[in-house]
DNA sequence: TCTATTAAGGATATAAAATATCCCTATTTC
DNA sequence: GAAATAGGGATATTTTATATCCTTAATAGA
């Protein structure tokens, strides 16, 4: 059970969009070559957190991506849901059902309870995920990096934004 | 990202492992038929659950799985990592290193700012079901299945149990 | 000893999901 | 009108999950 790629990509891209002076659009092209990734894939990925509403995207040159709300109103879990599902992570099949000792027409009364618990471990990693904003990120990130390539990144991303 | 069928497949054997008196096997043969789930398949979940040294087997009639542990020195975790394994849910492929602007020979101090957040979301997950014991579902399990479904249930492992 | 039954595990087949590319359309800027 | 963009449909490739089959070694019981 591993994340889609795209759930990275998406990260490092709202990241990069974080940066973006107001009113300014990055495109899908500029995005794909500051991280090394495939244009026509990452499209994909952008096209997600679109439809999500995280991202608000304009057409022709100059075109592109921006953020839909500020950075301290999105968390890693609207990010990561964008792209990934909301879909739980644990499926049950309620196997139980299939118990030979059932008497005909038995109906169960609640969930699974092996399915319960799986799904109270797959909330604490969405509201671990939910916990985490944006604008955090973006703070850990300018203690990391150091500032020479931070400000060289972000003078490469403004010559290319819309 | 969804789990494997085979976790879910694991969960209810250990459950019913767990009521086993002591010094008794049940079969492969008996789980699959007592789930609804096809034989072979389920054998491959339960040789994880071996290796992992969750069961103890024996070979021959009258052979099958048993619990190595007391239910209550089980968790889901276990359970989980064992058919599942313990790689983390999130894979860093470093993105960050094809940014344009990094000088050359630049090394990076640490791990990547997007995966330590995505791995901290990975442990609550973890932590979450290594919070629960096999012992805690049994519980919950005898609270909600009828007296006499659990009843029956029993008397049906037990007459196929070795 | 012989036979039936079992777990272990290798080989292979099938189905589903992730990854990726290509192409066409409508929109926007210049 | 030309160039660049996002959106999205179609398709291809790779990887993972699901499933089956078969052989081997061990064990229990007749």
């Amino acid at each position: 059970m591993i994340l889609k790629s795209q759930v990275e990509w998406a990260l490092h891209c709202c990241a990069i969009l974080a940066g973006l002076p107001a009113g300014r659009y990055l495109s899908t092209k500029a995005l794909a070559e500051f991280h090394g990734l495939p244009k026509e894939y990452l499209s994909k990925a952008l096209q997600s957190l679109s439809q999500a509403g995280l991202v608000d995207t304009t057409l022709g040159p100059s075109g592109g991506y921006r953020l839909a709300k500020a950075p301290a109103e999105l968390t890693f879990l609207d990010i990561v849901e964008a792209v990934e599902g909301n879909a739980r992570t644990f499926v049950c099949n309620n196997i139980r059902a299939n118990n030979p000792c059932r008497p005909l027409g038995y109906c169960e009364s609640g969930p699974c309870a092996v399915a319960r618990i799986m799904w109270e471990a797959d909330e604490a990693w969405r509201q671990k995920l939910r916990s985490v904003r944006l604008s955090d990120l973006i703070e850990t990130l300018s203690r990391d990096i150091p500032a020479e390539l931070w400000k060289s990144s972000f003078e490469w991303v403004l010559e290319r934004a819309g």
